[in-house]
RNA sequence: UCCCCAGUAGCUCAGUUUGGCAGAGCAAUUGGCUGUUAACCAAUGGGUCCGCGGUUCAAGUCCGUGCUGGGGAGCCA
């Protein structure tokens, strides 16, 4: 009799706590949070659903209260519709743009104009809320302004926009190079070379500047690495010794600059993309630029059509003609003698003159992008004297066998070249130009065993989305700028 | 670094030419109204006119200077 309590207890017991877990696994998978973008894409509905995000704006009625909730995830928000019925009302209608909250419901079909899916509320749950000095409003602010709030600025429409294309083309970089059997390289960020490139570079110690000041100079041969250390202007040189190695690599990675330059295409910190081709001529690098500037302008469009649009329609409404013309048309190539003679015959008054010999200035660039081509040109053959000690010198011996990608409105947006894989060329070239041989025995040694023609260039990652967004300015495509007196955040 | 332009309410800007009470829209606060959607209507609060110096009876306004921001140039990606 006991024993058969005893076990109708237990049974009960488990049957208790089974169902207990069977209703807790349910009440947790109806608890699980759907993104936005994954709810605004929905064919039909779920009936229950439950979201997180931020307030972008509200209108309250008498009974009730419109709330458009943004998440991140996609441009768009999601309108809910909150009745006075709910239990914290009081507190819903005080809500803030900028506040955060999670709220579960019924996603229904809308009957208003503008979104095909709301969600009726059935509770909200107050996350935290913006008080009223929140800088963002519900209208356009200045770019200026956002750079000021840079810490807040990807809340916004168009800032967003930005940043999730930014990291959806970092992944078509990837997938581009995965697709063409590239090799990725992590070059280093810290380099002994101070003569990777022309530029100023950033000094890199651990010195500490107090006992420096008090020995009056900075003693290398006490530092970190012992000799004088700066941050990288280029992963090229380590891309070239692993293109020599692995056939074709590519870099992708930060990159510093110390000018002094202040302009809206210029930042001291910014990111580069950096292919390196064994057995590659001039011409095979040209095919591959050409080809990575459509296939990442493709994927954009592609995979990031909400936010492409906005650009589209708001920032240059020029942009759909640009995208035409880079995926429908070939890039025209000619040679930088070819170009000073268009230049020369051009109708168009310059501020430089031109001629053989000079590096070509802005209003040239864009002269011959913007105006005379209407599309992106690859220019290459430069003087040798314009042009650094690795490019390959042509057999006219003047010119060497340089290309720089010219693109309206961004001026240029790719420079590299065939590398001079001549041992004895190279040398002579280096003499020439006074650089000292033993710092670079290591990059001469790869023209000493094996060397093979190869080629590469560099991409500005922020170029590139400038070019794909239409956005007037540098600082306004990378997360937090770094410019000259200018480090915040 | 050089040239040009700007700095006025939380934001966007008028007022500066010809010196004479500090303004508008949006935002905020309060109330009203409405399946609204940059909602709407009304009321209220909100100022180091970028800083410093000068001219003047009087300076947001004129002059000098500094700072900050923007555009362009150079350099480059």
């Amino acid at each position: 009799m006991h024993d058969t309590d005893f076990s109708r207890n237990i049974t009960f017991k488990l049957w208790v706590q089974s169902n207990f877990l069977i209703y807790y696994f349910l009440q947790d998978k109806a608890m699980e949070r759907t993104k936005i973008n994954v709810v605004l894409k929905l064919e039909k509905t779920p009936g229950d659903i439950f979201i997180k995000g931020w307030i972008r704006t509200k209108r309250n009625a008498k009974e009730f209260s419109f709330m458009e909730i943004n998440d991140g995830s996609c441009l768009n928000n999601i309108q809910v519709v909150a009745n006075n019925d709910l239990a914290n009302y009081a507190d819903i209608e005080k809500l803030t743009t900028g506040s955060s909250a999670e709220i579960s419901g019924q996603l229904i079909e809308s009957p208003g104009k503008g979104q095909k899916w709301e969600i009726q509320a059935t509770q909200i749950d107050i996350i935290s809320v913006a008080p009223d000095d929140y800088p963002l409003q519900k209208k356009r602010h200045s770019d200026e302004f956002l750079r000021t709030i840079a810490h807040l600025r990807p809340r916004t429409n168009k800032y967003g926009a930005v940043f999730r294309i930014r990291s959806e083309m970092a992944y078509a970089v990837h997938k581009f190079y995965k697709k063409k059997g590239f090799r990725y390289l992590t070059a280093p960020l810290i380099t002994g070379s101070d003569c990777e490139g022309a530029g100023e570079m950033f000094r890199v110690t651990s010195l500490d500047p107090k006992s420096v000041k008090k020995q009056g100079k900075m003693d290398f041969t006490q530092d970190f690495f012992g000799q004088e250390t700066n941050l990288t202007v280029s992963g090229q040189l380590s891309g070239e010794m692993f293109a020599l190695a692995l056939g074709d690599v590519y870099t992708f990675g930060p990159t510093f600059r110390a000018e002094n330059s202040n302009t809206s295409r210029h930042v001291a910190e910014f990111w580069m993309l950096e292919p390196e081709m064994a057995f590659c001529d001039l011409s095979g690098n040209m095919d591959h630029g050409e080809e990575l500037v459509k296939t990442l302008t493709q994927h954009a469009l592609k995979e990031c059509q909400d936010d492409m649009n906005l650009f589209s329609n708001f920032v240059d409404k020029s942009l759909p003609k640009l995208f035409d013309t880079i995926l429908n048309s070939d890039f025209i190539r000619l040679t930088y003698t070819e170009a000073i003679d268009i230049l020369q015959k051009a109708k168009t008054k310059f501020d430089y003159k031109v001629e053989y010999g000079i590096d070509l200035q802005s209003e040239h660039e864009r002269y011959l992008a913007e105006k005379h081509f209407k599309r992106p040109v690859f220019l290459t053959d430069y003087p040798k004297q314009i042009k650094p000690f690795y490019m390959r010198m042509n057999d006219d011996g003047k010119t060497v066998a340089a290309v720089d990608l010219l693109v309206p409105r961004i001026g240029e947006l790719i420079g590299g070249s065939q590398r001079e894989e001549r041992l004895n060329v190279l040398e002579s070239r280096m003499d020439e130009m006074k650089l000292p041989k033993k710092d670079y025995w290591w990059y001469l040694d790869s023209r000493r065993f094996g060397s093979v023609p190869h080629s590469g260039f560099g991409m500005g990652f922020e170029r590139f989305l400038m070019m794909i967004t239409g956005i007037k300015n540098i600082r306004d495509v990378i997360p937090f700028p770094r410019t000259p007196g200018s480090i915040d955040f």
